[in-house]
DNA sequence: TCTGGGGTCCTAGGACCC
DNA sequence: TCTGGGGTCCTAGGACCC
């Protein structure tokens, strides 16, 4: 990770620049008769999540993660559209080329929303204010969507800012006006205060970020655990010392697919995790990774989850080993349950402790009898299958091998697009 | 009417080692 | 006979973010 230290500067030199209601803003770039009505991006009357919902269908009510019977209810006139998932990745990108025109130091941390440390900038551009303004104005002029923007002294503040910009807006937090800005804002507002952490400081009488810092940091901590107590309390008294920097490498890479209500047959268990463990090895093997420990997630009906993990002794990139590690874990985890138990309604596998380790040493023979080992003939084959595998996907496409048979695909499940625009770099 | 998919980090208990 | 304290790794669960 490489930090750029914009620390001789203590001006609101923290950019944070945030695409408004990203994917529901381009259907709307792409369609006009879509602009100024409520839309929903994902999901439908019937079933499935809205993935992102226009300004206009927020103000029903409509959030994304919500399912879509639900949405349609708050607002019956609400149009939902399937998302075009390759515009998304390509009009953000060109998003963050014009940020990158500003300043080197951009960590991008999601699709849609990046971090600038302009403090080197301000001689060519301007002051921050001047730098966010030009910023939008060339957003909207050369890709057409609106983004809000706030500028301030550390991410958290900027972050925040933005979030009170928004919808298209530029906020900027002077260093003197840091607390009274902060000061009558909802605790919600916080990176880090979800649900939760706002239930149980609600109960405490803690509404606002000022609250919040008036409150001892021990009662914090007794309440929320000892590191977001701390945590909470430091950003609300606006003592953030976060630096911009490049975003660090992934630390685990998984999958997931929903499926309704299941019955867990060997054959549907075996074909889910078939087709999950070939997206995670697949996308190891790309980059010359492996993980020691592989962790399952069964969900029942009914959305409690149990997990199940188990670190190996070597790391692993091979489909088939994966499949069968997650395999072993997933009955294991349903086994433990009561007999009551009878459906799942999705499946995960994760693999973690990564290495940077090359296809060649993953192939030092360990334990030669044993076919998880990377070493073993066993080993080897499946290795030389995978290449096989990857070098056919390479060439014919990504489905073009490992698709999960259509018999067993949920209709209304996430489309393979949209499961990319999410993935991290390795 | 029934709830996606990609991640990060924290906690708490137990095993194990020195 | 009974026994400390610190560090590290592993596992299961959960909160949170986009």
């Amino acid at each position: 990770m490489f930090e750029y230290d914009g620390g001789v500067s203590s001006g609101p030199t923290i950019l944070h620049a945030d695409l408004d209601a990203f994917y529901a803003s381009v259907e709307q770039l792409l369609d006009p008769a879509l602009r100024g009505r409520p839309i929903a991006v994902g999901g439908s009357a019937r079933g499935g999540v809205v993935l992102a919902a226009s300004y206009e269908a927020k103000a029903h009510g409509v959030q994304g993660g919500m399912p879509g019977w639900t949405a349609a209810r708050l607002c019956p006139t609400l149009i939902f559209v399937r998302g075009h998932f390759e515009q998304y990745q390509r009009l953000a990108d060109q998003v963050m080329d014009i940020l990158g025109d500003f300043t080197p130091a951009v960590q991008r941390i999601s699709i849609d929303e990046a971090f600038l440390d302009v403090s080197g900038s301000t001689h060519l551009f301007g002051p921050p204010a001047a730098i966010g303004a030009r910023l939008r104005r060339r957003v909207r002029e050369e890709v057409g969507l609106p983004i809000s923007v706030g500028a301030a002294r550390t991410k958290h503040l900027a972050k925040v800012a933005s979030q009170v910009a928004k919808p298209d807006g530029l906020v900027v937090v002077e260093p003197g006006d840091e607390l009274r800005f902060l000061d009558p804002l909802p605790v919600g507002l916080m990176w880090g205060v979800g649900p939760v952490a706002e239930r149980k400081l609600a109960n405490l009488g803690i509404h606002t970020i000022g609250d919040l810092a008036r409150t001892p940091t021990p009662a914090l901590e007794r309440l929320l655990g000892h590191a977001v107590g701390a945590k909470l309390n430091a950003l609300a008294l606006n003592d953030d010392p976060r630096r911009v920097a490049t975003s660090p490498r992934a630390r685990s890479v998984g999958a997931q697919s929903a499926l309704g209500r299941r019955r867990p047959t060997p054959e549907l268990v075996r074909a889910v995790l078939g087709h999950l463990a070939e997206r995670i090895a697949s996308r190891l093997r790309a980059k010359g990774r492996a993980g020691r420990t592989v962790t399952v997630r069964v969900r029942l009906a009914g959305m409690r989850s149990v997990t199940r993990s188990a670190t190996l002794s070597a790391p692993i990139a091979t489909t088939l080993t994966l499949t069968e590690v997650a395999e072993r874990l997933v009955w294991q985890a349903i086994r433990e349950q009561d007999e009551s138990v009878v459906e799942i309604s999705l499946l995960a596998i994760s693999v973690s402790n990564l290495t940077t380790q090359s296809v060649i040493q993953l192939e030092l023979p360990l334990e030669p009898e044993d076919p998880h080992r990377p070493g073993s003939a066993t080993g080897v084959a499946r290795l030389a299958l995978d290449s096989s595998m990857d070098a056919a996907r390479g060439r014919f496409g990504r489905d073009a091998v490992g698709y999960l048979p259509a018999t067993l695909r949920r209709s209304g499940g996430a489309p393979d697009e949209f499961r990319e625009l999410a993935e991290r770099d390795l």
